[in-house]
DNA sequence: CATTAAGTCTACTTAATCAATAGGATGAAT
DNA sequence: ATTCATCCTATTGATTAAGTAGACTTAATG
């Protein structure tokens, strides 16, 4: 499972994609609008703003916005970000990779090859998991009949 | 990531399989061989006994056995009930639903119609994860030609 | 039937991580 | 100068992870 952190900054990315170029939108109306922790949410984008992800603006008129596109935001990215590994074990990740301390023989594990293919597959669908496809399937979630 | 527990029941549970059909095995015998500090390779046991999927033997000449056969072990399995759910998101989650507290509409949420795949996908690739496989895919690791 | 070899059970500890919160500092607009 | 809004540092309380201690139960066997 993802943190609550990530849960958090995810609905705060979707929340500024939908509001994509029309400036910048405050810490409050996020927080507000999505249920969360204003604090908490104040150290979430600052973190995301640190990787490039979003930026701000301070004072009057100012607050957070999208700094790319919504299609070249993946949650891949984010949870990476905010959780650290997505792989299942540490010697099979890409990003955060250590040593299984009782692991015998890395090269020659089984559980490490079948745990590398999961989290290649995992990270596939994570990457192509973008702001841009989050908002499209809630429009055609929403617009589905009965 | 999996917890180290969950990682150690999957060794113990692959050296269980390696002898499978040939009586009992020691605690510490799995133990040592394994590196899993021994009391809490115990409790690890323990748990996957009440599950079913282990059985064992008291006294003298005693030990652990496999109660399944190494093709009906997988790992979705045996990461839910080590560590609990699979799914990144507890209301996406099969075994272990719980309500995003923050999310307004579930059924058109977007975030969670993008997980629900992440899941399916996930355990899907767990569930053809089993015992058997793991210990062919290090045999096949092992006769690799350099 | 006492001894020894095993697993079983209950409780505890220690450290790390999660999920916040408090309160002030900084910077931009008017 | 004032107000608005983000930025920064520190702290807290709860929960979980990872492991340990020690006594108890059961089974074989000499």
């Amino acid at each position: 499972m993802i943190s609550k952190k990530a849960k958090y900054a995810i609905n705060a990315l979707v929340h500024l994609a939908k509001k994509h170029n029309q400036g910048p939108i405050l810490i409050s109306e996020i927080a507000e609008q999505e249920r969360i922790p204003q604090k908490f949410l104040e150290a979430i984008l600052l973190e995301l703003k640190r990787d490039g992800i979003v930026s701000s603006k301070k004072g009057k008129g100012g607050g957070y916005y999208l700094l790319r596109n919504p299609e070249e935001v993946n949650m891949a990215d984010v949870i990476r970000l905010i959780d650290g590994p997505i792989a299942l074990l540490p010697c099979v990740s890409y990003k955060f990779y250590e040593r299984c301390e009782e692991c015998k023989d890395e090269v020659t594990c089984g559980i490490r090859d079948m745990f590398l293919e999961v989290r290649h597959q995992t990270v596939a669908l994570l990457k192509e998991a973008t702001l841009e496809k989050i908002i499209k399937r809630e429009q055609a979630l929403c617009q589905k009949p009965i």
